[in-house]
RNA sequence: GCCGAUGUGGUGAAAUGGUAAACACAGCGGACUUAAAAUCCGCUGGAGGGCAACCUCCUUGCCGGUUCGAGUCCGGCCAUCGGCACCA
């Protein structure tokens, strides 16, 4: 037997043929302002999925999850009067399509134009509804040149005063110097570390490095410091933080964002340096969450690498430095020594060991003292690598009572620790209750011992004599404490901070540091510079050339700048980057020599939602007219966007959690850059956001190769169809959510699918599909009424909240009830197809054109796509008679059909005349009724 | 360690504070068939009682609270998954 003849409905027929009818008739073309069909009475709608990397593998069943709930969200806005724009495209630069280019020597735009191809045919045999005219492709020139094009706005702007970008000829005008201009530029060049990943043979951003080794591959990454191009994302910290609260994304991919920018308000304080007792005008600046605690502060650190260390470093250990604080033994003889040996043993150590080391400290004594600014105090400078030079100032004063951190390090060395802060009682009763307190509290002759527990119970934090009892004892023993005290609390010990809350002495000792001019409150973000360059060949190369050790950039005449032709793709081992092989190429002019970095994977993502809206442009990167409308909606073009209904432009964005702190940052950075300089109308780029849940194996398994528990959507679409692989992946549970596959539950939906064909359809004894006899011309009862308005209902509304699988499992009942029937009528199933259409769309397709051929007038005359989302009639859902539950004590005890009109009073009646309430009511009188017209009555006894 | 999400039948799941388990999968039984597949119809959370129609009790990770009524709201705990992690 043929596996064509046992398919339940001939979808293998069908398919192909619609996914053509489609494609020739241009079915979801999409018009743009000023396109002679361009209907501006519409209201707009974007719906975005997130463009693939069009890798070797083909589409995985991940893809078409996401592709599909767009697809229904996208064809049920056509059918419901909105001018959709739905488009796809090709994240195409990359590291595998080069790699492949270093094993055979195929040049990485042959692989890449294959793969392309292949998800084309994969994209198309699933049947959405994009506009093809639109695909954009990243590697493609038309489409890098306005890459490269962006990143000369960025190269050429600068963030002012107002916290905007700015082009960079308003600091021309300032008379500002070439240097100062330099280091203003939102691209611009920085000698600083990086992440260096060897075998890959480039650097990469700190998004993409994770655990210390590289997100592609886990290769280790170590640091190192190298010129490279960096784009300043954190001018636009804040921004990228405050800029979120208008946006409909999920809250936990905000939380990510803002984690990751990672603000903290505190305070640069300044340490005056004494050498040996004898002042030194050099300062040390630290950055403190915590300036309430500088009373507490005995000591400082500075990170290894920092500057001053070299500075302040004592020729001679102090006289009687424990030779703890001295480092190895190796290191012993200076400070000078000690910090080279420690430094070194610093940098042996990857990024992962560091981290995995993270629980034991480690730090070496400079020999330098500081003076803590609020009491004067010689306080010791250390380098240790728990302090990082890239976060805050790089130095930290140590208060070793209220940071876990420094505690464990004071402890380690033996350094002071004074507590300034007031602990709550939970925390004495979980920390100290079995420590003793000796005391002779009442002048009695024997010292009484009190244990912290007792201290506790007698009413410690309340009563003032024994509350200083316990804050002595704890002043006095802090060291012997497990932990540290990091919350919040009331001043101790700390001159004129004393008694003021956390809050309170923050403010205080801010406004006494910069009426003394020692520091300041400051906002300090985790947030790092966006390095930009890449030492790979297949990506966007600079616009950039090099002319006597400066860089300028090129004319916007010459873009796009095209890679040269290579015949060896192989990285040089070096940090050189492979384009330095086209010798011709890199050479500019006589005197002049290109970038030969290329930029990041990432910059292509940027900005492609811009794109789409008009692809084909050759004069801009995007037309005035179609990103205005496109991303506001608004078809006046002329004067100033005002009030912006929502911040960002494109309607729904649906992707992975993978890219919360990546591509969907890095986008809203450039488009708020592109927005400050007037070339978009909206300061964000996408207002509501979907992440679609992973599709995990048959096993429950993460899908690997290795695991053998792949599916591939071609072959479901093989045996299936492209309807049941696209319902089946709505149906298996809410789209956000992780979910395992089962080809059984493809099984279920095919059948459902098969069950709706026989609706239309029947077959003969050879096998032969014809229109069925039980199709009649004749209006549907009301029991059919009913069910197919519910249907209409409910699929719309559910549509509208992402939650599909309702939305099926409604025209499931729908089917059924209509399965049941013995005559099928015609028009209403009709109905019930332009509802299964942004599902099924073939399917549906298919049985609007079998039923037109018997009858003309009830069928669609064209696509079902071009038809409009039927109403539901509210009355055709209302019943004579509803069921009521009766319950006593919240109990269910009965239920009776009454009329839909009958009043309170009347069902109250009714449900106390039940037998069966009566009998639970065990003759008590009703102590109260509840009534719920239409559910239930609850009587109380 | 910190932050977030989730916890309901054998399975995927559903349920504006109002009949827990819709819809589907798997399983069982029946019809059709020489037979099988396909299709159609029915049963299917647990314990107990009844010849039976049916009845009673229990059940949404655990403990408590609010409420006439809690899977849903509040407080505490446990488990699983995901993210961050020496960020001062």
């Amino acid at each position: 037997m043929s596996s064509e003849q046992r398919k339940a409905f001939p979808f293998s027929e069908f398919e192909p043929k619609w996914q053509g009818e489609w494609e020739a008739k241009k079915a979801f073309r999409t018009p743009n302002p000023g396109d002679a069909d361009f209907d501006a009475s519409k209201p707009k709608y974007f719906v975005l999925d997130m463009f693939p990397y069009p890798s070797g593998n083909g589409l995985h069943v991940g893809h078409p999850e996401g592709y599909t709930a767009t697809d229904i969200i996208g064809r049920f806005k056509k059918m419901s009067g909105f001018n959709v724009l739905h488009p796809m495209g090709w994240d195409a630069f990359g590291l595998p399509a080069e790699q492949y280019a270093i094993k055979t020597g195929t040049h990485p735009r042959v692989t890449t134009e294959a793969n392309v191809a292949n998800f084309t045919k994969q994209l198309k045999s699933l049947g959405f509804a994009y506009d093809w005219d639109r695909e954009v492709n990243t590697t493609d020139p038309g489409y890098f040149k306005w890459t490269q094009w962006i990143f000369l706005k960025l190269y050429n702007s600068y963030v002012g005063d107002d916290g905007k970008a700015h082009p960079i000829s308003e600091l021309e005008a300032q008379g500002l110097s070439r240097e100062e201009i330099d280091h203003r530029r939102l691209a611009y060049v920085s000698e600083a570390p990086v992440n260096w990943c060897p075998q890959l043979g480039t650097v990469l951003a700190n998004e993409e490095v994770v655990d210390g080794k590289s997100e592609v591959g886990g290769f280790p990454v170590e640091r190192r410091p190298m010129r490279q191009w960096m784009l300043r994302i954190t001018a636009y910290a804040q921004r990228l933080i405050d800029e979120l609260d208008g946006l409909d994304w999920p809250e936990s991919i905000k939380l990510l964002q803002r984690n990751w920018i990672g603000r903290s308000e505190g305070a640069h304080v300044k340490f005056e340096i004494s050498e040996c007792g004898t002042r030194n005008a050099e300062c040390i600046t630290v950055f403190t969450t915590r300036p309430d605690t500088l009373f507490g502060a005995t000591y400082m650190v500075l990170a290894p690498e920092h500057p001053l260390v070299d500075v302040i470093a004592a020729s001679e250990w102090p006289a009687n430095t424990p030779d703890a604080w001295k480092g190895d033994h190796s290191a012993l003889r200076t400070p000078h020594s000690a910090i080279e040996h420690y430094r070194k043993q610093t940098a042996a150590k990857s990024d992962l060991e560091r981290t995995e080391l993270a629980k034991t400290k480690s730090g070496v004594f400079t020999g330098a003292y500081a003076i803590n600014p609020v009491n004067n105090e010689r306080i010791p400078i250390w380098i240790a690598d728990y302090v990082l030079m890239g976060y805050g100032t790089g130095a930290i004063m140590a208060v070793p009572a209220h940071d876990e951190r420094d505690f464990e390090f004071a402890k380690k060395f033996k350094i002071p620790c004074i507590p300034v802060v007031t602990p709550h009682a939970n925390w004495f009763a979980a920390h100290a209750s079995e420590f003793v307190i000796t005391t002779n509290i009442e002048n009695s002759e024997a010292d009484l011992k009190w244990t912290v527990g007792e201290l506790l119970k007698q009413g410690a934090m309340t009563r003032a004599d024994l509350k200083q009892m316990l804050l002595a004892f704890y002043t006095n023993n802090c060291a012997a404490f497990k932990v540290a005290y990091s919350d919040e609390g009331v001043a101790i010990n700390s001159g004129f901070l004393d008694g003021l809350t956390t809050a309170k002495a923050k403010e205080e000792a801010i406004k006494w540091l910069e009426e003394k001019g020692l520091g300041k409150g400051t906002t300090n973000f985790k947030l790092r510079d966006w390095l930009f360059s890449r030492q790979r060949y297949w990506g966007e190369p600079f616009p950039i050339v090099w002319e006597n050790g400066q860089h300028r950039s090129i004319p916007e005449s010459e873009l796009p700048l095209l890679p040269p032709t290579l015949e060896d793709f192989k990285p040089t081992g070096t940090p050189e980057p492979p384009l330095s092989k086209a010798t011709d190429w890199v050479q500019y002019s006589a005197t002049a020599k290109r970038e030969l970095n290329t930029m990041p994977q990432w910059a292509g993502s940027c900005w492609y939602y811009l794109r789409y809206c008009d692809a084909r442009n050759s004069e801009r990167f995007v037309g005035v007219e179609a990103e205005r409308y496109w991303m506001t909606g608004s078809t006046d073009f002329k004067s100033e966007i005002s009030n912006l209904k929502s911040p960002g432009g494109v309607d729904l964005y649906v992707g992975g959690t993978e890219h919360a702190v990546l591509h969907l940052l890095y986008a809203r950075f450039w488009h708020k850059v592109l927005f400050d300089l007037g070339y978009v109308s909206t300061p964000e780029p996408f207002q509501r956001l979907v992440n679609q849940g992973l599709i995990l194996g048959e096993d429950g398994q993460k899908m690997s190769k290795s695991r053998g528990n792949v599916v591939n959507p071609d072959d479901v679409v093989r045996e299936y169809g492209a309807d049941a692989l696209r319902l089946y992946e709505m149906f298996m549970g809410p789209l956000e959510q992780v979910k395992p596959w089962s080809m059984k539950g493809v099984e279920g939906v095919y059948r459902f699918l098969a069950r709706v064909w026989r609706l239309v359809m029947e077959v003969d004894d050879e096998g032969v599909w014809s229109i069925s006899k039980a199709l009649q011309d004749v209006p549907a009862n009301k029991q059919l009424t009913k069910a197919l308005h519910e249907t209409i209902k409910k699929c719309g509304e559910d549509i509208e909240k992402l939650s599909f699988n309702t939305a099926i499992s409604q025209m499931m009942v729908c089917t059924n009830t209509f399965t049941g029937a013995e005559v099928k009528p015609a028009g209403a199933i009709v109905t019930f197809l332009k509802v299964l259409s942004p599902f099924a769309p073939h399917l549906a397709e298919e049985l609007n054109a079998q039923i037109r051929a018997k009858f003309p007038n009830l069928a669609a005359p064209g696509f079902l796509s071009d038809e409009t989302w039927p109403k539901y009639d509210p009355a055709a859902l209302i019943e004579d008679e509803v069921e009521v539950v009766f319950q006593v004590n919240g109990k269910l005890r009965d239920k009776a059909r009454v009329p839909i009109q009958a009043t309170k009073e009347e069902i109250e009646k009714i449900a106390l005349a039940s037998a069966r309430v009566q009998e639970f009511m065990e003759g008590k009188p009703a102590k109260k009724v509840i009534v719920v017209p239409g559910k239930l009555v609850n009587v109380v006894v």
